[in-house]
DNA sequence: ACACATACCTAATTTTCTTAGGTATTGTAT
DNA sequence: ATACAATACCTAAGAAAATTAGGTATGTGT
């Protein structure tokens, strides 16, 4: 992803979520939603995203439709049950990483 | 550290600042108050600390001393100068990955 | 003709962590 | 006395998740 290294581990649950707000999308435009979303600032890599995609929906968590726009393969990618209920999870994980490094981090922040 | 997968990558930062919190602290104190700080939600384990340890006292981050204390052997831990750098610049980097986050996230959050 | 954006993919390597051991001393309960 | 937990250090094998560095192919702009 980026070179700050605590993108760690998140990728799963930004993925999820995007799925999640955006009902319908394939690979390459989350690497753009993503760009776009944290203002330049977070570039999933696609060695990162594929696999990341293809692994959710070995899971189950993934359903996936082929559609072809303009003359390109697109592999369009949403949530199913288990997914949705993955999302949240994957979501309240993240709250209670923040509260724990919140905690962590707190004393004489600065 | 902890099954959510979140904390990959954190493990730096949160020793580095502990020491930069407390001065000097040896290994096992390091678990151990971890543990205390995060309301036992956060146990690192040793298989990830004793060698972190050791990367950052390579990288010139972090100056040891032996002591013997009722009859054992601690390794105190203290920054270096470079090591306080390091502090700041992972510490940035944890707040630019909140952000980040945050502007992810934020979209229909719930 | 050439470069760049779109759109998918994989394989080798690296980083970071878990799991599962090992050594040794001290404190506590039976 | 013996055993077990806590203290205190350590490493090696493997798993997980990323990076790096490729590959294929179509469409668009110059």
């Amino acid at each position: 992803m980026k070179k700050s290294g605590l993108y760690k581990g998140s990728l799963q649950t930004i993925i999820l979520k995007l799925l999640n707000d955006n009902g319908r999308m394939y690979g390459y435009e989350i690497t753009q939603k993503v760009k776009q979303l944290s203002s330049e600032d977070l570039e999933i890599t696609e060695g990162a995203l594929y696999p990341t995609l293809h692994k959710l929906e070995g899971l189950g968590h993934l359903e996936v439709e082929m559609e072809r726009v303009d003359g390109r393969m697109r592999k369009y990618y949403k949530l199913t049950e288990s997914g949705e209920k993955e999302t949240v999870n994957k979501l309240n994980e993240l709250d209670s990483f923040l509260q724990t490094m919140n905690l962590l981090l707190q004393p004489k922040l600065g």
